[in-house]
DNA sequence: ACCCGAGTTCAAGAAAAAATGAACAAATAA
DNA sequence: TTATTTGTTCATTTTTTCTTGAACTCGGGT
C-alpha cells in the first residue's frame, strides 16, 4: 500500500484546530471524543471488559467513518498490543466489524450500533458460557446433598436448595431470548 | 487473647451444618459446601463481585440454617474484614437478610433465594446507578457534535450516534422491569 | 532474494482490585 | 468501672488484571 507511515488519507479526520480543547487530557482528541470514550469505558466497566476496549469501542462510535488499526493506536496512544487484542476481542463480540471486505488498503474497522446484536452478542459470549459451565458443576451437586446433610430434615432443605439452583438456571436460559427481543 | 484472624485457627464451633468433610481442600467444608461456593464464586465473577462475596453467600446458601458472623469467618478461613465488608455488600444488594430479630444472640444470616429479588436488588444497585450517572453525561453530548464535526454531513453522523446511545439507555431502563417480571 | 511496514503474541512491568490485620467502637458481663 | 467479646473501618499488603514492548510472523514491493 501507499505511503506507508500514515494512513490517514482517505479519512476525514476531526481535529483540534477550530474549537478550543477544554479538556487536553488526551492529545488530539476532541471534546467530543472524550465524552464518549468516558461513557463507553464506563460501560466496559460495567460488563467487566477492560477500559482500552471501551476507548477503542468508543473512538470508533465517535468517529463518522471507518479507522484503521494505525488510527486507532495513533489517537488513543495505546501500544499496538492493547490495540491488537481490544480489537480482537470486540470482534469476537461482535461489537466491532470490518468494513468494506474490499477496498485494497488495510482493514478499516466500524462499530456495530444495533443494540441488539451488541447485547446479543455479549450474552452469547460471555454469559452462555457461564451457564454451560456450571451447568456441569450443578450437575454433580444432587449427588453431594446426601453425604454432606446432617439429618433428614437439613438433607431435604438442601435438596430443595439444589433443585432451586437448577430452576434458576434454566430461568436465567430462558430470559436471554427475551432480552434481546425486547431490545430488537 | 488470641487472634482468630487466621485460617488454621482450629475451633470445636459446631455450626449448624456439621457433616463429614469428603474433599478438605478448605477446612471443615464439605464437598457440597465447596462445590456450591465454586457455584457461587463464579457468578460472582460474572456479575464482578469479589470472590469472597460469592463465598459468603455460598456458604449461606449451602447452609440449611442460618448462620452468624463467627461461623461465616471461621468456615471460609477469611479475615473479619472481609467477612464485615462481604455481608454489608450483600445486604446492601438484598442477597442476605438477617434471620429472626429477635433470638436474644449475635445477628444470623440467611440468603435471599428469590430468583427475582436477588437479581432486582443487583439491577437496582448496580445497573441503575451507572444508567443514572452516564445520562448526565449524554445530555452534554449532544452540545459537543458541533464543534467536533469537520462538516455536515459528518455532522450528521455523529449527531445520529448521539440520539441512539440516548435511545440506547431508554431501551436499557425499559428493559429491565421486563426481566424483573420475567423471572417473577 | 531482501527489506519494510503492519499486525500478533506473550513475558514482564504497571495499575487496579481485593484481602488482610490492627486500631477502633459498641455492647455486655463481671 | 474494667475486661471481654463482637463487629467495623481503613491503611497496608497481596493478588489479579491490564498494558506495554520487544520478538516474531506475514505480505507485498523493490
Amino acid at each position: 500500500m501507499r505511503s506507508a507511515a500514515n494512513a490517514t488519507a482517505p479519512h476525514p479526520r476531526p481535529s483540534v484546530l477550530g474549537g478550543a480543547a477544554h479538556r487536553p487530557a488526551r492529545a488530539g482528541l476532541t471534546a467530543f471524543e472524550q465524552e464518549t470514550l468516558a461513557v463507553f469505558v464506563g460501560l466496559a466497566r460495567v460488563v467487566g471488559l477492560p477500559k482500552s476496549y471501551g476507548e477503542i469501542y468508543g473512538l470508533l462510535y465517535a468517529s463518522a467513518g471507518p479507522l484503521n488499526f494505525g488510527d486507532i493506536q495513533e489517537r488513543l496512544g495505546l501500544s499496538k498490543g492493547s490495540v491488537s487484542q481490544g480489537l480482537k476481542a470486540l470482534r469476537a463480540v461482535g461489537a466491532v466489524r470490518l468494513a468494506e471486505p474490499a477496498g485494497g488498503d488495510r482493514d478499516h474497522f466500524v462499530p456495530e450500533t444495533e443494540l441488539r446484536k451488541l447485547v446479543g452478542g455479549f450474552l452469547k459470549e460471555s454469559i452462555r458460557p457461564h451457564l454451560d459451565g456450571s451447568d456441569r458443576r450443578l450437575a454433580a451437586l444432587g449427588g453431594l446433598v446426601g453425604p454432606s446433610a446432617a439429618g433428614p430434615a437439613e438433607r431435604k432443605i438442601l435438596q430443595g436448595r439444589v433443585d432451586k439452583l437448577m430452576r434458576w438456571h434454566r430461568q436465567g436460559r430462558a430470559v436471554l431470548p427475551w432480552i434481546e427481543k425486547l431490545l430488537g
